[in-house]
DNA sequence: GTCTACTGTCTTGACGTCGAGATATCTTTC
DNA sequence: GAAAGATATCTCGACGTCAAGACAGTAGAC
């Protein structure tokens, strides 16, 4: 079993605070570090089609919702976790970028409908085949079963957010 | 085995895409998640000592490497892995609170030596066992074993990136 | 010793996000 | 049908980060 930084760092802190039980670390500063390599992949992946992680995100939203691919402000900022305010600002600039389109909701006159333009769906789509390439990569090191074992034990500590 | 949030993500790009192998999100995506929630639960246990998630990780990597609790800007960022005009900032306004202290570098005239002080000992020593008590909380869905298992396959997939 | 390349830190300007609040509209209750 | 509260979206100012570059000091080659 090869030590890495995450070994390195518990055994810091064994060192520094012994009377501390710090392998809750084990699993979590992982997943933290994971999530950042991630991260940076998805950014790479992303720029070779032109886009950044947030347009990503906020098209991908739309793309899931099946045609007409189209979504309330209100449910794109629900799908993707930012304030109001910022959705209002990544709109606009997809907009600017012709890669969305915003209408008037015929039945709610306070409320907003944005729908992918065919750019948009192009690019999405073409981004998110490489994302999954990359995925898959990322992943190599796990067999099939390793992968499902992997994904059911991160669904258990999953659940309790789910409420 | 109950569905949660990503199993419906991935129901629905297979409704949507049913040309691609979307597996890898079942783990990648959950990762991600689970991340975010760490996120929230480490700014919930630190804001109890008044302290922001950026003040906690500069303050750690001080804590971490022992007395005298002294390491160089330089230092400091490749541990927190942000660039030297945040370091700057950050330690700007951690030595405001009061929390380190900054000194020139005797052996180096360019440099600089931060040290934690009293009070941020006594604060990052304080807010790390709070977050460890959250993180055991986090993980209490899983035994002992399942989290060694855990641990290993996110070992797995990081070795990668530890050159 | 001097030149050149490198290193360590700080400065600056642009950017995306958040939080609070403003506005308009819809819904419920009486 | 009017008032009160809820909802949907947008506006605005503050904040923390980054990237690029400025500046001072160090180290190696000759």
């Amino acid at each position: 079993m090869n030590t890495d930084e995450v070994d390195r760092l518990v055994a810091a802190w064994r060192q520094e605070r012994p009377d501390l039980d710090v392998e809750p670390l084990q699993v979590l500063s992982r997943v933290s570090r994971l999530a950042r390599h991630l991260d940076r992949a998805r950014r790479a992946a992303f720029a070779q089609h032109g886009l950044e992680p947030w347009e990503f995100d906020v098209l991908t939203a739309l793309r899931r919702a099946g045609k007409p691919y189209e979504l309330s402000p209100g449910a794109l900022l629900r799908a993707t976790l930012v304030t109001s305010g910022t959705m209002t600002n990544r709109i606009d600039r997809l907009a600017q970028a012709g890669l969305v389109r915003r209408r008037p909701d015929p039945e709610d006159r306070r409320g907003v409908l944005v729908s992918l333009t065919a750019a948009g769906l192009d690019r999405v789509d073409a981004a998110f085949e490489d994302l999954l390439r990359r995925e898959r990569e990322l992943l190599a090191g796990l067999g099939p079963q390793e992968q499902r074992t992997l994904a059911g034990l991160l669904r258990t500590l999953l659940a309790p957010f789910d409420k």
